[in-house]
DNA sequence: TGTACATCAGTGAACGCGCGTTCACTGATGTAC
DNA sequence: TGTACATCAGTGAACGCGCGTTCACTGATGTAC
């Protein structure tokens, strides 16, 4: 059945109101988004918005899940475009699909990544899925360069101490398909190490100049490929 | 000149000022931080404040100030704390004594890592210095190392292209001392490595149990001492 | 094709709230002689 | 030691502001027959 009018032109609108409200958050930050200022800015009444989003929370967990959905999507399609063999190339190609996202999105890239808006208690049930599927990409590479034997990852990485292998085999009983151990902490904290790299470059946390251009990102990324075995394929 | 029982008294209340924000940033966040809120916990009417803050930015700047002197200080006493040639032993006494000021504190550790205040801008006459020695902290021990000739860092972290080699040589010129390119690098490295697992660790980016008690934190500063060439002294 | 009715996007007024900041003031504390 | 004056922490009222949300409503769009 074809879409009415009225569909459409709702689509349009709920995508404006999203779009401005991406926009506020770059002026004023997420926690102070506000639903009066998106209509304004829009030329609507307050209470209009009240036909597309409940209250202002559900707002603000939309724009989080189209947040990790979107960041997924281009490090997906990032990943698809290097042939599967070449373990290196992909993991490059992820992780700068990652950091080219957070610059050209920094209000999104803060919104999930940054300070927690206060009194705002995520709906687990909705961003858990699209938050881990971010973080998977990350280690599907790794992981399948294990799996087939391309790298060992050093012995630093498998969890050691009684209580940290207990706690990653916990996790694992939720996984689809069983990993080794060094699996789950690996994946951790390849992100952490990108995440922490940018957290710096997009506010400034960097002497200045070092980070421009993501040079930093680049020999941090660099670094870690040569840690963990990878090499340019050729 | 002794103090005046006027003057002991102001300042126990600006120090009461000050706590009762810092719990309220726990609460509510830097964003949201009220001078009414904060007048009112105290049981004093809102503009008292003004005898001891000109605005609400003077308190966030102060804050902001304090709380890098104080991480920078329990850094410190770690750093000395440890014999001056165990570089290994010292940088791990100053990233775990960085960790548990953190999570003593994550309110001011937010302040001043997390996301910006939106509207607020740090004055930065004041603010640099501070922040600045947090993160020269962690180069000390890794540039006494190389000076010592203790390690030889990765050759992935000397600035290979051209602008990232001026950069680097740009902010050199306002060093006191001579150093390596390397060194710049690396400072930044190591604090963001760390960073990065202490964000995640602090607001659940990791997959559930996985960070607690620190254990992805130790084990990213064994990996980061390993790939630096930094053994423990016996 | 025309008509009666249902749906629903959007409005304007109003609610109660908390905020930062200014102002003229009171009354306790400190100081000069 | 006593007195007159200066300092200054703290008050209460008030300002103008923006916020989220509710409500009864209007008028355009869509649907059933």
């Amino acid at each position: 059945m074809a879409k009415t009018r009225r569909e459409l032109k709702r689509e349009r609108t709920e995508a404006e109101i999203k779009d401005v409200a991406r926009q506020q958050m770059m002026n004023v930050g997420a926690a102070a988004l506000s639903l009066r200022a998106i209509a304004r800015e829009m030329g609507l009444s307050a209470p209009a918005l009240y036909r597309y989003f409940p209250n202002r929370d559900a707002l603000v967990t939309t724009l989080i899940i189209e947040a990790y959905l979107d960041l997924g999507d281009q490090m997906e399609a990032a990943n698809l475009a290097v042939t599967a063999d070449d373990y290196y190339g992909r993991l490059q190609a992820i992780a700068l699909a990652y950091r080219t996202w957070a610059v050209a999105h920094p209000q999104d890239y803060t919104l999930i990544y940054g300070t927690p808006i206060p009194g705002y208690h995520a709906p687990r049930d909705q961003t858990v899925a699209p938050a881990s599927r971010v973080q998977q990409l990350f280690g599907l590479v790794v992981g399948e360069a294990i799996q087939a034997g391309a790298i060992q990852p050093a012995s630093v990485y498998i969890p050691n101490s009684n209580r940290l292998a207990q706690q990653v085999e916990e996790v694992m009983a939720y996984l689809d398909e069983p990993v080794p151990p060094v699996f789950i902490t690996l994946t951790m904290l390849v992100w952490s190490r990108l995440h922490g790299v940018l957290w710096g470059e997009l506010y400034g946390h960097f002497l200045p100049g070092i980070a421009e251009h993501g040079e930093l990102y680049k020999m941090e990324l660099a670094a870690l490929c040569i840690e963990l075995g990878l090499q340019p394929k050729d």
